[in-house]
DNA sequence: ATGTAAAATGTAAGCGGTTACATTCTATCT
DNA sequence: AGATAGAATGTAACCGCTTACATTTTACAT
């Protein structure tokens, strides 16, 4: 690969006229600058990032660390972030949390020592006064589906319990009283909160909450297949089951109707998130809409904000989730 | 941050047994190593990997160039490519190429500019002879889900023909005798492919091929479900349907599903590719397993064998596809 | 022609590491 | 004790670029 100085001597110039037309910075007398791009393109010249990165203490670079890659969910994070940071060629690097501690600490550390100018982070075992503090270290930052205090501009995220509340207030309106839940996993913020707006919806409506009528999950399909079947056992009848994701909602859905459960008729399920295959269930599913298209926009958008100078544009840091009815749930 | 040059002084040595610390190379007395460890903690001391990367023309990262960064198959790739690197402390860069030759050869640039090591591709649009010219030019190429001639070593690949055949000889033999498809696009290899094993199957067992029972899709859901709308105005009998992917068999069953087509007792449906939401759908869907983890994970050791010299792991380039079948499937 | 300010270009010192080669210790042998 | 090989350490050039500052050109006014 050619470097700066064969270009500088095929063009008769110095190095830093050529630095000096690669970065459109300075001023270059027009015929220079052209004998210059005539030299770059004679010799198919490509800057080395690396070099410049060691110059300018840039490396354009961001890293993302979310709980998984794959997944109906975060793909989707992952494609909207690449998305718009592409535009501004800025090259995402990507690493798996598995929303434990000790691995998504490692990640930060990896993508740290990757020189990455900014971390966008959707981090769930991880503690607030540790984003704090690293933020204070050195590293910007930007937090994605949590809202860390003291650093909300740097955050994007979404009301989860008004989510859990507008879900079991859907049910209710349509005359269900016994209504189970199959909740997220509850040291998760989201999972907790999901499930207090549940709660709250309950309460609200005059209705007794039931523990045998829930079920801890961890957001695999499994699981709301454990918790389905949980929940069966009791032998307490309920007519409607509000779930903390669609995943879980899906292996609920497939052991009920194994079992000769029939949805929505006997039994109305709304999910959460409103992934993609909801809609290829069967009957589809009733679920609240998680836009998280649009929140993965905005943390790059931040970072390219914060980290970049580009502003123009706008960035919503807080979002509200909204009730999808499908054909999964109906009147009781 | 601290650099080499403040551990050095601390530990009053020069900056090249720093060094030599750091990469574990050259011979260190115990006791010099013992003072720059306690250094390096001192001060916090991380290796710039920017700097390292200059120094030795190394940047330990690879970079991913799939189709789509979401969806239920493309999401289990990046997992598994990112798990196998990752445990080698290499890192990954990855963009979209939106299956267009345009964007696919930006993508691949960009990635180039980037400076990683090693490149794993997963194109349609570029043609065979960029790909064998951009492995002639510099940069190592894993290409996955297509056989590069010339290259074979250097590409992950299964038989799709095989597939497709296998897809409908399953069909076939469980009493079908009108059987139709929606195929992929047929100027993708993997489309084209899948389609003549259809044809294939067909042919051995003294079937004719019908035109009309025949819709090309581009493997997103909405396709599948105008390729059954199509077939179905044809108003010619079927009694069994190979999709060329998972998501346009959920379309297309949703589509039946909604005309009071009863599947499988109307109509057998088989997919491909055995993504995970097939065992969500109703009746969980028959389909052909594409062993795309594992793919992806032969497609980083390639790298690491052949970038990075490290050996042990055992490769595999060809793989088969096998058929799984589920309840979307009966006897005719 | 001469002086001067502004425009254009060049010089050289970093950025933070690696590594070939040179130099200095150490231990062993005679 | 002196010689010597091998181990340990140091020196300095280099990776490819940016940029503060210095120098040279150019254009224009006098």
């Amino acid at each position: 690969m050619a470097t700066i100085y064969e270009v500088s001597e095929l063009a008769g110039v110095s190095l830093a006229t050529v630095s000096r037309v690669i970065n459109d910075s300075g001023v270059v007398s027009p015929k220079t600058r052209d004998k210059v791009i005539e030299a770059m393109r004679e010799l198919g010249y490509r800057p080395n990032t690396i070099a410049q990165s060691l110059a300018t203490k840039r490396s354009n670079s961001v890293g993302v660390l979310i709980p998984e890659l794959y997944g109906p969910f975060f793909g989707v994070i992952l494609s909207s972030i690449e998305d718009e940071l592409r535009t501004e060629s800025k090259h995402v690097i990507i690493t798996a949390g598995h929303s434990d501690e000790a691995i998504e600490k490692d990640g930060i550390e990896f993508l740290s020592s990757r020189n990455c100018d900014a971390l966008i982070l959707h981090v769930y075992a991880v503690s607030d006064e540790y984003i704090e503090q690293l933020r204070e270290s050195n590293i910007p930052i930007v937090v994605i589906g949590r809202s860390v205090p003291g650093m909300e501009s740097n955050c994007i995220s979404i009301d989860n319990e008004q989510g859990g509340y507008a879900a079991t207030k859907t049910l209710i309106e349509l005359g269900h009283r016994q209504i189970a839940t199959i909740t997220g996993p509850l040291w998760k913020n989201d999972g907790k909160r999901r499930f207090e707006g549940y709660r709250r919806a309950l309460d609200e409506f005059g209705l007794e909450f039931n523990p045998a009528l829930q079920a801890e999950g961890d957001y695999e399909e499994a699981s709301g297949r454990r918790g389905m079947r949980q929940l069966l056992e009791q032998e307490i009848p309920f007519t409607a089951l509000v779930c903390a994701n669609d995943e879980m909602a899906a292996g609920a859905v497939a052991v009920a109707q194994q079992r000769g459960i029939s949805i929505p008729d006997d039994l109305s399920v709304i999910g959460f998130d409103n992934v993609y295959f909801t809609t290829y269930m069967n009957p589809a599913l009733s679920t609240v809409h998680y836009p998280i298209e649009d929140m993965g926009r905005m943390a790059a958008r931040c970072v390219l904000r914060d980290v970049y100078g580009m502003n123009g544009k706008a960035i919503q840091n807080r979002f509200e989730p909204r009730v999808v009815r499908r054909a999964s749930t109906k009147g009781h």
